[in-house]
DNA sequence: GGCATTTCGTTTCTAGGCTTACGAAACGCC
DNA sequence: GGCGTTTCGTAAGCCTAGAAACGAAATGCC
């Protein structure tokens, strides 16, 4: 068969996906500014923000990041004095990560940038269809 | 505010994108196999094949891939055997990228297998929330 | 013809993301 | 109590992705 044209990439989903997430991530970028954190980053602050400390294991799991990817994330949060990782007393294999006083006091801001973020993503929809389009994910997950 | 629960991150747009992508990401290794390309490298593939032979320039634009990421997809691409790259003998910038008659003997195979990572990507959708999907994510683009 | 601008490709840096493999610690079961 | 299994973290390697900065080549305009 010498017909590409049955399979056309731009109307593929896969293809749809990234292009989505890729102008999420710069509007992230963007309405975070130069100094903000990256979108992962974020994630993984609120996270520890809602649950207190955690384990470098289950904070992966709740933000669906591999172990390595994780690390890498944890990794720049230090660097940055975001966060702090502490051995877990009661489990010496558990390195408990903790958010520093810097990132509780910047997190309030954060916290509504992050709400532009999924406003300006949603912007081109209708109403109606962004609450379809949340839905629709949710079931593919 | 000391209430981070009014900002729910699997309720954000930006982490359903990432999850979907990330789960269409896996379905498309698994699909293809271990020494299959990978979705990006597709992507660059089944292009050259629909337009012919493209610059690097080109082809990054078509595919939404930045100039630094499109030299990487291509180097590996040229490693694996399936494109080469020649000058522009009409415009000296210009580096040509073509396939090779080993990525033209493989390419039915991997797009019979691409329809295949898009229907299993939609799996768990009814077809009109399929097509639904589609209409929303090109109206974000 | 000559100079500013644009375009193309590259390099380097930062970041995320996955795979495979491995060591250390804890747990479960006997 | 001891041994196998599971869990946690890490390491190294590959791939995608964007920003910034640069050289080289072409184009456009004067």
């Amino acid at each position: 068969m010498e017909e590409p044209e049955d399979y056309v990439l731009e109307d593929q989903v896969g293809h749809l996906l990234r292009r989505a997430y890729q102008r999420h991530l710069a509007l992230f970028q963007g309405i975070m500014g130069e100094d903000g954190p990256t979108s992962m980053q974020f994630a993984a602050l609120h996270m520890l923000w809602r649950r207190g400390p955690l384990s470098q294991n289950l904070l992966g799991r709740l933000l669906a990041m591999d172990p390595p990817t994780v690390k890498g994330v944890v990794a720049r949060l230090m660097a940055r004095g975001l966060v702090v990782r502490e051995r877990d007393p009661s489990d010496a294999r558990m390195l408990l990560v903790a958010l520093t006083p810097v990132a509780l006091a910047a997190l309030p801001g954060w916290v509504e940038k992050a709400k532009a973020v999924s406003a300006a993503t949603l912007a081109p929809l209708p109403r109606d269809e962004a609450a379809r389009l949340s839905a629709i994910l949710r079931r593919m997950g």
